[in-house]
DNA sequence: ATTATATACTGGTATAGACCATGTTGCAAG
DNA sequence: CTTGCAACATGGTCTATACCAGTATATAAT
């Protein structure tokens, strides 16, 4: 495998646990045990333990040892799902009128959140959608070439997340998203049916597949009078 | 000093940056340089940096370099935390000033998050919120009268999280939040030392302590400029 | 001037040891 | 039996070194 040893070591002891090596409050072998176990050097060793306490798999207790910790609520969030799912979830008749759609070279930005390489190739659409036929949001997708490859600009537009569950299998895994408040530009305003510099809830997100790799990215204003964002954590 | 070497480091760095020897975007010098220039293998020295780049205050590039990142006030959904300990993980200096702050009959909506029943009394207080001295935000806090009981005004006040932890065990265990767009009253952007009509992200909180009951609920206007929501799902 | 290539530099990973402070445990003294 | 203490185990910190895979830059070839 090409990925570091601390990595690896990660995986195993993950799985270990999965398969119920050891159970929620026991005690795994001490650092030192492990790192002959697994012939690394214990600060190699350490670095693994590390990313399971990071993800709150693992506690560690200095002069007691390291235990599985019972694990939270954290993957039952509520999943990742697009705005089709969100607006049926509200018994509202979801629809979207496309704005644009082309094949681009991606902004610095772009690039940098989808972690394309140079010569990456992007589809960018913007998009209004509305619920029951009354605007909801403006948004900025963008997506590398390759995930959508094979799709109909149909399919694309419609609900990208169930075609791409259905038609390649991809399963988001999780996302990312920054949220903050601001003022409806001209052009934006006219495409929400609201005034300029009436309230915008800005919201970013960045969608990862399962494996961790980026598949979208998506910038969207919703009008603030008609949008709420509901959160559990 | 009796802390670790690398905490020193840490330290020493961060003051560095908000002395401005380096701005946002600057590149530090090497892992190398630093190693030498403090005395300590670069093991060490990387121990420091890994601390500041958890905090996001540098961001690292291999082959090119470390860099001091864009800061800004983000929550992080990690853990639900009072105002208090997000500032500080942001390296900011929290603070609040107390607009009001009464008992009484809490209203029908507040009695419906609650939870309450017909009799019972809640203290309400609204409190601007700063950063390192500049309003971030303007609260409305309504709390049963029995969570807080026994506590001075000081300790309500200043940090409730914190004191419920320590005074009385009680821990919060997960809370709900709805999250919308407005534009700022006169009286708010008063407070918070904006224009009126200028966007704020306005967030309701209704935090509920482990075993289910609701202890807190809070309605809370952001300045859009200076506040931005990150979440993981 | 442009383009290819080699070189130096960067953070990332990994080793094998060392010492520390704290928690646990077993044994001796009461 | 309980108490106190010493020995041991554990995670936390730290060193000095090495090699790797990307990035940037100076240099050479065109």
């Amino acid at each position: 495998m090409g990925s570091p040893v601390y990595i690896q070591i990660h995986n195993e002891i993950k799985k270990a646990i999965e398969a119920g090596k050891w159970s929620v409050g026991d005690r795994i072998p001490s650092e030192r045990e492990l790192a002959v176990q697994f012939h690394v050097s214990r600060m190699t060793l350490r670095q693994a333990i590390q990313t399971l306490v990071e993800e709150g798999i693992l506690e560690r207790f200095v002069g007691s040892g390291t235990f599985v910790a019972n694990q939270k609520v954290q993957e039952k969030m509520s999943g990742v799902t697009g705005f089709t799912d969100l607006m049926l979830a509200q018994g509202k008749k979801p629809s979207s009128k496309t704005i644009s759609y082309h094949v681009m070279s991606p902004s610095l930005s772009e690039s940098e959140k989808l972690e394309l390489k140079d010569d990456t190739q992007v589809l960018r659409m913007e998009r209004v959608r509305y619920g029951d036929d009354v605007p909801i949001s403006f948004e900025v997708a963008t997506i590398p070439l390759e995930i959508v490859d094979g799709l109909s600009k149909q399919e694309v537009s419609e609900s990208l997340y169930r075609t791409l569950e259905t038609k390649k299998g991809l399963v988001p895994g999780h996302a990312k998203q920054m949220v903050s408040a601001s003022s409806a530009s001209e052009r934006i305003a006219e495409f929400l049916d609201i005034k300029r510099g009436d309230a915008i809830l800005r919201l970013r997100q960045i969608s990862y597949l399962q494996d961790g790799r980026p598949f979208e990215y998506v910038r969207t204003q919703y009008v603030g009078e008609r949008f709420e964002f509901v959160l559990e954590k």
